[in-house]
DNA sequence: AATATGAGTTCCGTATAGCGGAATTAGAGG
DNA sequence: CCTCTAATTCCGCTATACGGAACTCATATT
């Protein structure tokens, strides 16, 4: 996630094509993207584990050139416009938004419970459309909501649809960030991978939030460039393990088919 | 707008503290932003002024850290997912688009138009959210679309907002952006300036796009650190002067007024 | 008042990271 | 096979970004 991650500089000699301080500088804006939004430099250089100093001159930059914005009041600083502008130009050229919208509409009338698509960046899952029938309880995530990969429903089905190699390494990756809880964590996706081949879709029970259930269903391009998932989730109480067997998980798996055929025809 | 333009640079000696290859890194970024959603490094160049080597490295450098894609096929390049996230992350935290909200789908209803709410990012005013019926022509701007400052209502809106000093300076900038077409650039934002000062909303009359009348009235906010503004637009013939003028002008100003009530008491 | 604490900024010598012109490679067309 | 055009890589140079330490500037604490 840091920098120094980075394979190549890992690698020996240093790769006189990569440009560190550049790379250091987009470190400091990620941090605005996990829950909080107002940070000051030294929580900045803490979650970075960048020095003092470094971080000053980076946020000063930043805040000069306008993607942070500094309140003097309590010297923090936030995310700037700019990147509402980014975020959306790149959801506009989602087709698939628009095809998978009436009938994600539909499920979540229908289960009375949320109808999410997401994608994956990083560590996480994102979600990219979300629908939700007025009376639902429970969490309200909203698009551009970030959830993790491996105790979700959403993100364990991802893990499904990736190719053995790179699930492999992503597995490492997540080992990695928490190895105390691995334990539990493998055997959750071990069992995500059970469903998965067995019945073409999978589960978070709990796992992630203890009164969250969720079934997931991932959704493969034609052309293997992606990977996009669609997942139904609810409180814990009004949506049970045997609904998502019987009528949710069928119902979804259905829902990606229709999808996945316009898209291709779409694409033509 | 490029890295030169940065005051400290100019003046003389460097600034210490300015990491001007975070600025090239995101100037490049900032490049995809624009309507072309993929670019090679040669056009990256071309737009941000500097060599290609240079552009190759920081290409290089962002597809490594994944707030690029590559395509290989063609080797060009476009924005990664990570900027979703951001984007969205920033909006969520706008309660004004809470409190807006009903109040712009009934204007939108009843005017049978597309009614908008939008900020100001460097050059351009970003649609923050846009409501319109169903059944409205014309251009379909979507959340995160980009117009120009000085051609649009919006944009004008925004300029009679601003305090004079802060106008003063982005409107040189505008100046110096096409100096051949600013004459006529000029007259319009004095109309503007007239047209709010006599009644309190500004038009653009065809002056953006030719088939689309729109109509805008500032808001800023209680303690001045912002300014918004909502519009609303609409095929040219379906939207006359008479109509801005006599009906929805008085309405759009309504809105506003009581959006900004409605802030205030929520900010105590 | 005096002292401590904690966050942010600035200083400054240094190593090196990043620069960019030139050379090289890779592809596309004719 | 040659010509163009675009991207990459090389490589010597120096401006640049680094980061530890010193310095502010608040805000508590006694």
């Amino acid at each position: 996630m840091t920098t120094a991650d980075n394979e190549a500089v890992q690698s020996g000699d240093k790769d006189r094509k990569f440009i560190s301080a550049l790379a250091r500088g987009l470190d400091v804006l990620v941090c605005f993207m996990s829950s909080d939004r107002v940070l000051g430099n030294q929580e900045i250089a803490k979650r970075t584990g960048l020095p003092k100093s470094t971080v000053s001159r980076v946020t000063y930059t930043l805040t000069e050139l306008g993607y942070l914005r500094y309140f003097m009041d309590q010297n923090k600083y936030c995310l700037g416009k700019t990147f509402i502008g980014l975020g959306y130009s790149m959801l506009a050229q989602m087709h698939i938004r628009r095809i998978a919208r009436p009938l994600m509409q539909s499920l979540a009338e229908y289960t009375q419970a949320s109808v999410n698509l997401g994608i994956r960046d990083r560590q996480n899952m994102v979600y990219i459309d979300t629908y939700r029938n007025s009376s639902t309880f429970t969490v309200q995530l909203d698009v551009g909501s970030q959830i993790p990969i491996a105790t979700t429903s959403m993100g364990r089905a991802y893990l499904c649809a990736l190719p053995e190699m790179e699930r492999i390494k992503l597995m490492g990756q997540i080992r990695k960030s928490d190895e105390h809880s691995w334990p539990n964590i493998k055997l959750g996706i071990e069992q995500a991978m059970v469903d998965f081949k067995k019945k073409g879709f999978c589960y978070s029970l709990g796992e992630w939030r203890e009164e969250v259930n969720a079934i997931s269903v991932p959704l493969v391009a034609s052309d293997n460039s992606e990977i996009m998932v669609f997942s139904c989730s609810g409180a814990s109480f009004q949506l049970t393990s045997e609904m998502f067997e019987k009528d949710i998980g069928p119902r979804l798996q259905n829902l990606v088919g229709n999808v996945k055929t316009a898209l291709s025809h779409l694409k033509v």
